[in-house]
DNA sequence: GTCTATAATTTGATAGAC
DNA sequence: GTCTATCAAATTATAGAC
């Protein structure tokens, strides 16, 4: 039970952040009652914590180890994350949009979120090396964080699709 | 007072998204009563339709003409808006969180999200022109509004500096 | 245009039975 | 662990006086 809470709520915040569900939706989603969610997770805080502590430990894992890994080969991992949640899951980044909200959540939650972002920056790093002039870590997180916000506006895989394997063949070159 | 209302609402939803703020909040900002701010703008989708077309315009105003123009000082003046939103606001750019939040939001709100976009990679697609391989419109908006999250998360705007230098760059090279 | 007052609903959260 | 019942507060929104 207590994995699918956490299930539904990644989902509900993925969709409309840490604003846009109540412990209800959950409760409905799940079928019990909201006080039964308050056994599990108190709070909410405790809730979205536990989720974006999972989401950061499950994109450790699929990352693996960036040792003596190609550079285009990299970029087409941390790519994988963003493209299944566009086409797969059809749904936000879940710390790409409680960083958007960033000013506007719980303050306990904001190292959090920060950590998914190091994580990937600091991966792509290690992966790509620190040659002078070329692809940066940073780039490619960006522009996957916010092709994925833009693609899903647009309701246009195609937008992602191409940014991901223009960022292969830069990393190629 | 009308646009009392728009700039408190507007700084508002910037920071903690569509759900993040009430009536009462924005009341509150301008020294009215909520049923006044009801006055003006009569519900809660109206209001915030109606900072997004404000923002829209004023970002259209500030672009200007693309015709014509290096794609460099083009790439400059698109990395201005993020620039801006970043340091001198210390904000996030209002369809940045819209789009993020695109499925949670009232759908009535998501075309005028959508055609922020469109207006951005329409006039950098006109101004950096079409050649193959070159730098495209769709990389630069992804990577400028992923990069401003990722600097407004970590609090460190030398990550968006670095990241528009670095557009800036490809461009005239 | 702004106010007071209030309706109707939703929200996060708790107490206590089973 | 889940339930019923409930609370206090907040939310969007409206009616009507000034």
């Amino acid at each position: 039970m207590r994995e699918a809470i956490l299930d539904a709520t990644e989902r509900r915040v993925r969709q409309g952040g840490y604003n846009g569900f109540s412990f209800r939706d959950i409760a409905a989603d799940v079928g019990i009652k909201s006080s039964s969610v308050h056994y599990h997770f108190p709070g909410k805080e405790l809730l979205v914590d536990a989720i974006a502590e999972r989401y950061i430990e499950r994109t450790r894992e699929f990352l693996g180890d960036p040792a003596r890994m190609r550079a285009d080969a990299a970029i087409e991992r941390v790519a994988a994350l963003f493209l299944k949640a566009d086409e797969t899951d059809g749904l936000m980044c879940l710390c790409g949009i409680l960083a958007a909200e960033s000013a506007g959540i719980p303050p306990v939650l904001r190292p959090r979120v920060s950590a998914f972002f190091t994580l990937l920056i600091d991966w792509l790093t290690t992966a790509l090396g620190e040659k002078d002039g070329s692809l940066a870590a940073g780039e490619v997180v960006a522009q996957l964080e916010g092709g994925l916000m833009v693609s899903q506006t647009l309701t246009n895989p195609a937008f992602l699709r191409d940014l991901a394997a223009r960022l292969v063949e830069r990393a190629k070159a």
